[in-house]
DNA sequence: TCTGGGGTCCTAGGACCC
DNA sequence: TCTGGGGTCCTAGGACCC
């Protein structure tokens, strides 16, 4: 019988500092930027639970979060040392697991061939005693036959728990959940889904009416499937990155649109060296803008051909700008709160040697 | 309280083609 | 002269996730 492993590791960023600072564990540690240490934009990238008792919780202004615990240690980020873990993790799971299905930094799916519920079960707690002793990393493990369920159950596993979800039994799981446990279903679709009288999985099993099928389409299809324990179709696997993007937000608002132009050189200059190492080209440039009022608006354009170095980002982008300020100064004129500079349409990037904006100048090219 | 920096997927309209 | 249906590509925006 085959089974999903659904791995997600609790307090991700704070579990990879614990390990550095073993001194902290049981403490209430925020990784994000101190607010203590001046003003600052930022919010809360990850909480230990000591610090979730205060209420703080991910992507929480950083503000709030020091008001509501003002014992926190906190931990700039350092997502260098995130990334390798989380490779970590996919090694030592690849050891066991021949699919090893990355899903975010801190999440991944196995699948796994046992004999019954109790089989996958077992497996589930040695996978997680293993993450434990040899990586030192806390996992929450969610069992079921399909990837959207093991994950429900991973979240109510959280944290450090495991949670077996029988198939005959997947129907009975969900009902009393709140349909925003989908996921996909955040705050705006669990409150239209709510105008329906929907609140609960279980409601999402007996059917929609047929205004709320008409409004929700495929998705709603899709949630009455899961609702009822049926069978799901599965994402694809691994597939390559589909788009890559570099944003600032400034410190305060901007007013002048050259102070906007300087950001989206760097930006651009940092996005093609990120491309570049993984040998990437982009065939499509995007600039987007969130305004003081915090809307966005973004600007799009597909070029010809598969592109590849800074020069051809950095123009293509500011030319996007400019289209984009030119249209906000003839009517609202908002200040502009963060700039973004982003790339998709990825072809690989060939060995013949490339344009000339592939080096920094005259000679060799510098490193 | 005042909201980061990454990403993915979906929808919808218009252009364009057969 | 005014017209169908289907498909793909492009752009803009929105919802959602970690």
């Amino acid at each position: 019988m085959r089974w999903v492993l659904y791995i997600d590791i609790d307090a991700f960023y704070v579990s990879c500092e614990l390990r550095d600072r073993p001194d902290l564990v049981g403490r209430a540690v925020i990784v994000g930027p101190d607010p203590s240490k001046g003003p600052t934009r930022g919010v809360v990238l990850s909480a230990s639970y000591e610090a979730r008792a205060f209420g703080v919780r991910s992507a929480m202004p950083v503000g709030e979060a020091g008001r509501r615990c003002p014992e926190a240690v906190w931990i700039a980020a350092d997502f260098p040392k995130y990334g390798r873990a989380a490779e970590e993790v996919r090694a030592r799971l690849a050891l066991r697991f021949d699919e090893v299905v990355p899903l975010s930094i801190d999440e991944a799916a196995v699948r796994l061939e046992a004999p019954d519920a109790d089989a996958a079960g077992t497996v589930a707690l040695e996978v997680q005693s293993d993450l434990r002793e040899s990586l030192r990393l806390p996992a929450s493990i969610g069992v079921a036959t399909s990837r959207a369920v093991g994950k429900i159950a991973s979240d109510r596993a959280k944290p450090g728990g495991v949670v077996v979800v029988r198939p005959e039994s997947v129907a009975a799981f969900l009902a009393p959940l709140p349909t925003r446990s989908i996921p996909g279903v955040g705050p705006k679709t669990e409150a239209r889904l709510a105008s329906f009288g929907i609140v609960t999985i279980g409601d999402l099993a007996k059917g929609l009416p047929l205004a709320a099928r008409r409004e929700f389409g495929d998705s709603g299809r899709y949630f009455i499937r899961l609702a009822r324990g049926e069978e799901l179709v599965e994402g694809p696997d691994v597939l390559g990155p589909r788009s890559r993007s570099s944003d600032r937000t400034f410190e305060t608002d901007v007013s002048d649109p050259r102070e906007v132009e300087v950001a989206i050189d760097r930006l651009a200059r940092e996005l093609a060296e990120s491309l570049a190492k993984e040998r990437l080209r982009y065939q499509t440039v995007a600039v987007g803008v969130r305004w003081e009022d915090f809307s966005r608006t973004t600007r799009a354009r597909t070029l010809t051909g598969a592109a590849e170095g800074s020069e051809r980002l950095s123009a293509t982008a500011r030319r996007l700008f400019e289209e984009l300020w030119s249209a906000e100064a003839a009517g609202r004129q908002r200040k502009v709160r963060t700039v973004s500079v982003h790339t998709e349409r990825f072809r690989p990037a060939t060995d013949r040697q490339r344009t000339l904006d592939s080096f920094d100048g005259p000679g060799p090219p510098v490193k």
